[in-house]
DNA sequence: ATTGAGACCTGTCGGC
DNA sequence: TGCCGACAGGTCTCAA
């Protein structure tokens, strides 16, 4: 599920039950997801009250009290479950739900909520860092520019892939490029711009790396798609959509005018969904 | 320095 | 029905 957009929905879903509560305690599992949970990891959490959470690319950070900053990644099948106990009538069975055996972590706050992490595949990741540890983390620290943010735009976007042979969809991938961009959305997003995936990133920017038209498509694409899918995915009565190219091999390309056929082909390890007659 | 392939782990889906 | 391979929205590491 996560992408930039849907980490979003869930930072925002969160938010209301995170923000300003105490843990109480906390249930860790199993040893460890993709990477060992950090030691000492429950009695660091206890009695923490989170003051606020953001998103940073697809990383949720949840700062705490403490000065540390919870720092939490859901991997390709992660996700959070809230739960409200009774606390009202002892014996009756409250809202928690069965457990499921791919929940990893409970979170039990004071208020009575009860956040539980669940993570079928186990590529998500826990991290509590110091400030300093933040500052310096080796792939935090490296993040480029959040695309939904002023200072990411079609120059930005082509100095960050002035003189890259890669890909361009490569590049989209890349973290350190743009941050919080995945699979679809990359795909998407070039399909709206019009371009190949298979073109040299640099062909976007001019050879001293100023942008080109291109850049600026692109850079507008990403954002566009993004915030759609934001606004789409948050939505009350969410259901997951179709995408304009992604998944949908075989199909007639959606840009009007244009007779293509949208097709798939393997990139990188990845399946990547265009249309091969108006993406330039 | 890049870049592709493989690994991590489980679930689901289509084909036989 | 059951088994098997291919594939999945993310990242990391390693060899070329």
């Amino acid at each position: 599920m996560p992408e930039l957009p849907e980490v979003e929905a869930v930072r925002r879903s969160l938010d209301a039950v995170l923000t300003n509560a105490r843990i109480a305690d906390v249930d860790i599992r199993r040893p460890d997801l993709r990477a060992p949970f950090p030691r000492r990891f429950r009695s660091r959490l206890t009695g923490q009250t989170v003051r606020s959470l953001t998103r940073r690319a697809k990383y949720l950070l949840a700062s705490l009290s403490s000065g540390e900053t919870l720092v939490m990644h859901l991997g390709m099948s992660g996700s959070f479950r809230i739960e409200s106990r009774g606390a009202a009538e002892p014996g009756r069975a409250d809202d928690a739900s069965e457990p499921d055996r791919h929940d990893h972590v409970v979170f039990h706050l004071s208020s009575g909520a009860i956040v539980t992490f669940n993570d079928p595949r186990r590529f998500g990741v826990m991290m509590l860092l110091t400030r300093d540890q933040l500052a310096r983390h080796p792939v935090l620290s490296r993040l480029g520019p959040e695309p939904l943010s002023p200072d990411f735009d079609g120059a930005a976007l082509a100095r960050a892939t002035r003189g890259k042979k890669t890909a361009l969809k490569a590049a989209l991938l890349d973290q350190r490029i743009v941050a919080g961009i995945g699979n679809i959305y990359a795909c998407e997003a070039l399909h709206v711009a019009a371009l190949s995936p298979f073109r040299q990133a640099s062909t976007i920017a001019t050879p001293a790396g100023a942008p080109r038209a291109a850049a600026e498509r692109l850079a507008a694409a990403i954002k566009g798609v993004l915030l759609r899918a934001i606004d789409r995915t948050s939505a009350p009565r969410y259901r997951s959509t179709r995408f304009r190219v992604y998944d949908r091999e075989g199909e007639a390309c959606p840009r009007s005018g244009c007779r293509g056929i949208i097709r798939r082909r393997s990139q990188a390890g990845r399946s990547t969904f265009f249309c091969p007659v108006c993406q330039l």
